[in-house]
RNA sequence: GCACCCUUAGCUUAAUGGAUAGAGUACACGACUCCGACUCGUGCGAUGGGGGUUCGAUUCCCCCAGGGUGCACCA
C-alpha cells in the first residue's frame, strides 16, 4: 500500500502543479512543532528561490487551488511560508485499518526482484568469536531481516577466514602435539580433538612461529601444501573447518544470528588463476616491485590511492585477491544486484581499491552495486576500545554471560513463571540489551558500550521496549479474562493521546522504507522508542479496563494490540525476540 | 609527512538546508502507587573556535584546535 506521507502529500503536490510549480514542492513531512500542527510543508519557501517570488505569495496561491480536501482537517499558511496541516481523523483511521489488514503492515515491497548479498561475519576458523565480531553480526543480521521485509531476496554470507597462514600454523601445531600415526582421514576424531583444543593451538603456534624458525618454516610449508590441495593437508584442514563451523553455528545461534551460506576464502581460490590471467592479458595488471598490481587512481581523486596489489612478490595471493575472486563467485552463483560489506571503517581504503579493481577489470557487471558499509569502533565506558580488565580481547561468550548476569540481577522471577521460562526471558532481555544498545547508534559512528546502561529497564534501551510490550500483553490478558476475546479491530479515535499513536502507526511504512534505503537500523529504534513512550503515556492517562463505554474500551484494546504487533515486528527486524510475559 | 573521519547539555545520543536543536540519563520538585519492579508531568542544561555561501546552516565550503583512523606485499 502507499505510504501515508505520500498520500497526504498528494493534494498539495497537485495544488503546486496546478499553480505551475514543480509538484515535488508539495511534499509534507512530520511537523517539527507538534504544538502548532501535525504535518508541515516547506515547499513554498524552496519554490520561492526557484521562481523568485515571496514564499507566502506562493503558499497563498497554492492554498487557493487546494480548496476543500477531505484528507486535511486543517491547512493554513504561517509566517514566512510554512503550510501547517492537521489530518482528518476519518482518513487516518481508514489508513491504519488498511495497514492492519495488510501483509507486513503495508510496508512497500521496494526490493521486489532484487537480490542482495550481505557479507557480515568474517570469523576465522579455529579461533573463538570475540567482541570484534559483534557489530558486523548484529548489524548484518538486522539489515538482512530489514531488506527481506522490504521484499528483497537476501543472501547472508559469513565469509569465513579459512585459507591463510593461520591454517598452516594450526595444522602444524596440531601435528606436533598429536603426531599423525594412523590415516589422516579421521585425524581430528581419532585424536579426540575438540574446538577448545583448536582455540588453544592457534595462539601457541602463532607465538612460537615468531621465535622458532624451524617451526615457522614448517607452518609456511603446510600452508603451501594446503593451498596446493595436497590430499593429507586438505583433508585435515577440512576436518578442522567442519568442527569450527559447527561451533560457530552454535555461538551465532545464541545471538540469533543466522547465515544463509557458509562460504569462506577457500571457496574463492578456484577463480583466482583465470582472474589473474584476465587482468594481465587485459593489460590492467602489471608488475611493480615484483608484485602484480592494478592502478586504481582516478583523475578526480583528491587523495592518493595507492595501486591495488593482487599478487605478492612471491606469487602468493592475499586478501585483495580473495575479495576480488569472491565477487566472481558471487556473480556466478547469485548474480546479485547489490553486495553490501558490513566491515570495520578502517577497511575503507582496502574496499575502495577492491571495488575499483573489480570495475576496471570488468569482473562483475556494471550494474552490480558494491556498498561499503563501515561501522565504528565499540568503546568501553572510558571511551577507549572495549577490552577485558587485563587489556585482552573479550570473548563473545564472556560478554554475553556478563550481560545475562546483569539482567538476571535486575529481573525478578514472577511466581507463576517456571524457571525454564524465566531463564529464556532473561536471555531474551539480555539479547535485546546487547543488540538495541548497538543498533540505536548510527552504524558509522563509534559508540560507547555500557553494559549497565544498556541493561536498564528505563530509558532508550532494549529491555524498556520488551517491558512495554509485556505490559501491553498483561493488560490484554486481563481484558480477555473480564470481557472475553476481542476480535482485534480498531474502532475509533477519541482524543489527542490516542490520535498521536495512530499517527505514529501510520508512519510505519515510511520509517521502514527509509531505514532500508539508508541502511539505518537506528531509525527503527527511534521509531519504536517513540511509540513506546506514546503508549506509556496513553495508558497512564487513560484507564482502559475501567472504561465504561464498551466501544471506547474495545477500541483502546484494539489500538494497543495493534501497536504491540508493530513493536514485535520491529524488534524481530532488529534481531531479538519478545517474551510474552516477564 | 599526506589524507580521511569525528567533536551537539555533566554523561550517552538524534535531527532529506527550515519554525523555539529532539530525546535519554543524572539532578530537583510533583503526580500515580491503579494494570507490573514501573509509568507520567514540570524544571535544569548543548551545536569545539573563527570566517563564508543562503531569506535560513548542527547540516554545504574554507581556516584553526582537540580526538580517532588509514597510507604497497597482514586480514
Amino acid at each position: 500500500m502507499d505510504k501515508f506521507s505520500d498520500m497526504i502529500s498528494r493534494p498539495l503536490c497537485e495544488a503546486f502543479r496546478a499553480c505551475g510549480y514543480d509538484p515535488s514542492y508539495g511534499v509534507v513531512s512530520r511537523s517539527s512543532r507538534p504544538d502548532l500542527c501535525e504535518f508541515q510543508c516547506n515547499g513554498a519557501m524552496s519554490a520561492a528561490k526557484a521562481y523568485k517570488k515571496a514564499p507566502f505569495v506562493i503558499a497563498d496561491e497554492v492554498m487557493e487551488k487546494l480548496g476543500e480536501c477531505d484528507i486535511y482537517k486543517k491547512a493554513q499558511v504561517v509566517k514566512p511560508g510554512f503550510i501547517n496541516i492537521d489530518i482528518n481523523e476519518e482518513f487516518l483511521l481508514e489508513y491504519v485499518l488498511e495497514m492492519h489488514e495488510s501483509r507486513n503492515f503495508g510496508a512497500e515491497d521496494t526490493g521486489e526482484g532484487e537480490t542482495v548479498v550481505i557479507d557480515y561475519g568474517g570469523p576465522n576458523v579455529a579461533k573463538p568469536l570475540h567482541v570484534g565480531h559483534l557489530r558486523p553480526a548484529i548489524i548484518g543480521e538486522c539489515l538482512k531481516r530489514l531488506k527481506r521485509a522490504c521484499g528483497y531476496n537476501v543472501i547472508g554470507d559469513v565469509h569465513l577466514g579459512d585459507w591463510g597462514l593461520q591454517m598452516g600454523l594450526v595444522i602444524e601445531g596440531l601435528f606436533e602435539k598429536y603426531p599423525l600415526t594412523g590415516n589422516y582421514e579421521n585425524y581430528i576424531a581419532d585424536n579426540g580433538i575438540t574446538i577448545s583444543d583448536l582455540e588453544k593451538i592457534y595462539p601457541e603456534a602463532s607465538a612460537r612461529s615468531k621465535t622458532d624458525e624451524g617451526f615457522s618454516e614448517r607452518a609456511h610449508k603446510a600452508t603451501f601444501a594446503l593451498q596446493s590441495y595436497d590430499a593429507k593437508y586438505y583433508s585435515v584442514w577440512k576436518q578442522i573447518v567442519d568442527i569450527s563451523i559447527a561451533d560457530l553455528k552454535e555461538n551465532y545461534k545464541k545471538l540469533e544470528v543466522d547465515f544463509d551460506i557458509w562460504k569462506g576464502e577457500s571457496d574463492a581460490q578456484p577463480y583466482i588463476p583465470d582472474m589473474i590471467e584476465k587482468l594481465v592479458s587485459g593489460g590492467i595488471a602489471y608488475k611493480s616491485e615484483n608484485a602484480l598490481v592494478v592502478d586504481v587512481k582516478q583523475d578526480d581523486d583528491k587523495i592518493e590511492i595507492p595501486p591495488c596489489i593482487i599478487l605478492k612478490s612471491d606469487g602468493a595471493s592475499l586478501y585483495t585477491t580473495t575479495d576480488l575472486a569472491t565477487l566472481i563467485d558471487r556473480e556466478k552463483n547469485y548474480s546479485p544486484d547489490e553486495v553490501i560489506y558490513v566491515v570495520d571503517n578502517r577497511q575503507e581504503l582496502h574496499f575502495k581499491q577492491v571495488f575499483r579493481c573489480a570495475r576496471k577489470g570488468a569482473l562483475i557487471p556494471d550494474k552490480t552495486e558494491l556498498v561499503f558499509l563501515g561501522f565504528g569502533t565499540m568503546n568501553g565506558p572510558d571511551g577507549k576500545p572495549f577490552k577485558t580488565r587485563d587489556g585482552g580481547v573479550m570473548r563473545l561468550e564472556d560478554l554475553l554471560g556478563q550481560i545475562t548476569d546483569k539482567v538476571r540481577s535486575r529481573m525478578l522471577k514472577a511466581e507463576d513463571i517456571s524457571y525454564e521460562e524465566y531463564d529464556a526471558n532473561v536471555h531474551h532481555v539480555a539479547l535485546s540489551a546487547l543488540k538495541y544498545g548497538d543498533l540505536s547508534n548510527q552504524i558509522s559512528n563509534n559508540y560507547i558500550f555500557d553494559v549497565d546502561k544498556f541493561c536498564e529497564f528505563e530509558g532508550n534501551t532494549g529491555p524498556y521496549i520488551l517491558y512495554t510490550i509485556a505490559r501491553i500483553n498483561s493488560v490484554c490478558a486481563k481484558y480477555n479474562e473480564k470481557f472475553g476475546k476481542l476480535d482485534s479491530k480498531i474502532f475509533g479515535i477519541y482524543g489527542e493521546t490516542d490520535k498521536k499513536i495512530y499517527l505514529t502507526l501510520a508512519n510505519f511504512g515510511e520509517m521502514l522504507g527509509n531505514a532500508c534505503e539508508n541502511n539505518a537500523p537506528h531509525r527503527i529504534c527511534q521509531y519504536i522508542y517513540q511509540l513506546c513512550n506514546e503508549l506509556n503515556r496513553f495508558y497512564h492517562e487513560i484507564k482502559i479496563l475501567s472504561e465504561e463505554d464498551d466501544n471506547k474500551r474495545s477500541s483502546y484494546i484494539g489500538l494497543i494490540t495493534f501497536a504491540r504487533d508493530i513493536l514485535a515486528f520491529c524488534t524481530g527486524i532488529l534481531g531479538f525476540s519478545v517474551p510474552t510475559r516477564m
